[in-house]
DNA sequence: GGCAGCGTTGTGACCGCTCACAATCGTTGC
DNA sequence: GCAACGATTGTGAGCGGTCACAACGCTGCC
């Protein structure tokens, strides 16, 4: 079953004598309406100065040529881009995916075109951001992990940057300006919420952190161990914090099940989540009658799961709208960026959580 | 639960007497090297005709002013680009962000910046093209739905593309060199595999498609079909069509699960599979004892469903790297684009299907 | 009537780079 | 010894816009 199609373009497949006509410039247009080409400039940048029936013959002249102003040219020669790059390490992830989504929506709104750049490991930092720089108005770094962390940390004082990043430890700021969601809290009261249904602890499955050692904690992992130690429960020790999906978290989600002791499992994320579902599923221990499973960020499909997950929501699209409008602030000299915007998080309870049965 | 955090760059930013200092031009190079601009205009082109001691000196002059080609004024005066935009409906559904991560991987891969534009019904589709393409090298375009298949056909002739379109109806081809999986023939495999285990009919729960109306067919509706009349079976009326996501086929499953006579669905994707999983669950009717279910593309939690999906696997990736390599065939005249290298389609067979029980 | 002042339009230079072509140099060939 | 030649390098123009400034015509005023 490995039928595919596909078509190509002839050798040549420009019709002969068909040339790609270049578009018009400002100059043609000019020619047209019998005015000079920066008459033609002062009406495509809508300058007062313009009698109104110059404006209105260049107008016509420009809609019957088609012209459209050269973006090339007007970045070059103005210096202003109205085009932003988006760091990122991932596209799919459910987190990185829907605040880029946010960060589309706001830069398609603003009028800026948006570009994207994927961090790897492989490439030289260094290198790809000063690309990115050189190529846009602007830089939007996704700092969820450490390769956007420190993509963040390395780009230059002088170039226009915004980031949403992972909330910073107490009496830290991020290296730029940022937005970010509070985390600590909203996994603070989800283990909280364990608790009052009476579990005894809870236990963790890290997502991997945006900053130091493997072993360093997250804004997560500080507010569910804060919410133990809160309650006088030694927190045990957490589980994960190599990978995002459901893949890395099956074995970690297999170790718990086997601990009888173990009823009340949170999660960095609700692919991991899964992963841990799973593995109770096949060690013969059901959600929640035996374990109760919370989630994070409330991914599309976590409402369909049987059992549905109880997680964390957050306002990714929130979150790339307010890096978008921060960056804008820097671009544009006459924008103040509002407030932020972004909802915040909130706990969504559904079938993965309920007391324990003594 | 609404404690948020967010820093923003004072109202003066920059430290005085720090002025952004623009990024060096080749002029400045060639005055620091004691050569012509043109000398490093060379060099950077890596243009043959300049004496090896000569290059030595510019490299140098280069590496420590920090000299980057400015690309918004070579792209002017070369009117190469080195640049794509993706024109896409969506970016988060898992067949789009997948194709979507080929697109990015390839374009970086071979130097190229790469551009998003989403698409919605809301905006003028030809501004959005006309802008797009004013702006970038050449279009790609992600015409799985209506309004990306419609982009596709409204980009001028003389403006390079290429795109990633659903498999078009026999004996037609897409208006533009484009790539597809031939989903037609996978959905036919998927159902023939339904009725070896036994089932008597299979239904279907559809993906929206991207020509015509609500109720015509895409190639996966068309490929079950042809299984059925091909085992001699009336095809029942096909559901859904309206949406992608698990919320727009629960209805559907709902509906299907009343049904006693149903033993075998087949979905236009995994999502799609997911509300209806739900749904059987809700009635009752368990999966795979009951009912089969089959999902399509693959996503990756699929795996880590429970019942765990059975589904075709799609490599969107693959796609979207060809599709790349299309539209790069045209970008540069010495460049012919590699036979499409995806994979195909398979069958992934999990917990989701089985032989129907009497 | 002459001139300041305004509204409107045009000219020149430039953004940072490429292209086409001209200029320079040291060799070579006869 | 000199023209021809290839290898290098430099010059001018232009890509399609913007900016700063000059120039024009008209009105209002003393």
């Amino acid at each position: 079953m490995d039928v595919t199609g596909h078509t190509s373009p002839g050798r040549h497949s420009r019709p002969p004598g068909q040339e790609p006509r270049k578009a018009p410039s400002i100059r043609d247009v000019a020619q047209a309406a019998g005015v000079s080409y920066q008459t033609v400039s002062r009406v495509i940048n809508r300058h007062p100065a313009v009698r109104e029936e110059t404006r209105k013959r260049v107008e016509a002249a420009i809609e019957t040529l088609g012209f459209r102003r050269n973006p090339t040219a007007f970045a070059l020669a103005s210096g202003v881009t109205r085009s932003v790059t988006v760091l990122t390490s991932n596209t799919t992830l459910y987190g990185y995916a829907a605040t880029l989504q946010g960060l589309e929506e706001a830069a398609r709104a603003a009028g800026y075109s948006l570009g994207v750049k994927v961090l790897t490991p492989e490439d030289d930092l260094d290198r790809t951001i000063s690309s990115a720089a050189s190529d846009g108005g602007g830089l939007l770094v996704i700092g969820f992990d450490r390769l956007g962390a420190s993509a963040l940390r390395r780009v230059p004082a002088d170039v226009p940057c915004a980031a949403v990043v992972e909330a910073p430890p107490h009496g830290r700021k991020p290296p730029r300006p940022a937005v970010w969601t509070d985390d600590r809290e909203a996994a603070r009261a989800a283990t909280a919420h364990l608790l009052e249904l009476g579990h005894r602890t809870v236990h963790y499955v890290a997502i991997p952190t945006s900053v130091g050692t493997r072993r360093s904690e997250g804004p997560r992992a500080q507010g569910w161990r804060a919410a133990l130690e809160a309650a006088g429960i030694t927190p045990p020790e957490p589980h994960g914090g190599e990978g995002w999906d459901a893949r890395a978290s099956y074995d970690q989600g297999q170790q718990l099940a086997h601990d009888p002791d173990v009823t009340a499992i949170l999660c960095g994320n609700d692919d991991l989540a899964l992963g841990v579902l799973r593995a109770l599923h096949h060690a013969g221990r059901s959600v929640p009658e035996d374990v109760s499973v919370i989630g994070f960020d409330d991914a599309p499909h976590s409402e369909f799961l049987t059992p549905s997950l109880t997680t964390v929501r957050m306002d990714f699209q929130g979150l790339g709208r307010d890096a978008f409008g921060l960056l804008r602030g820097q671009l544009e000299n006459d924008y103040r960026p509002p407030a932020p915007t972004f909802v915040g998080t909130a706990l969504i309870t559904r079938e993965s959580t309920r007391h324990p049965t003594t």
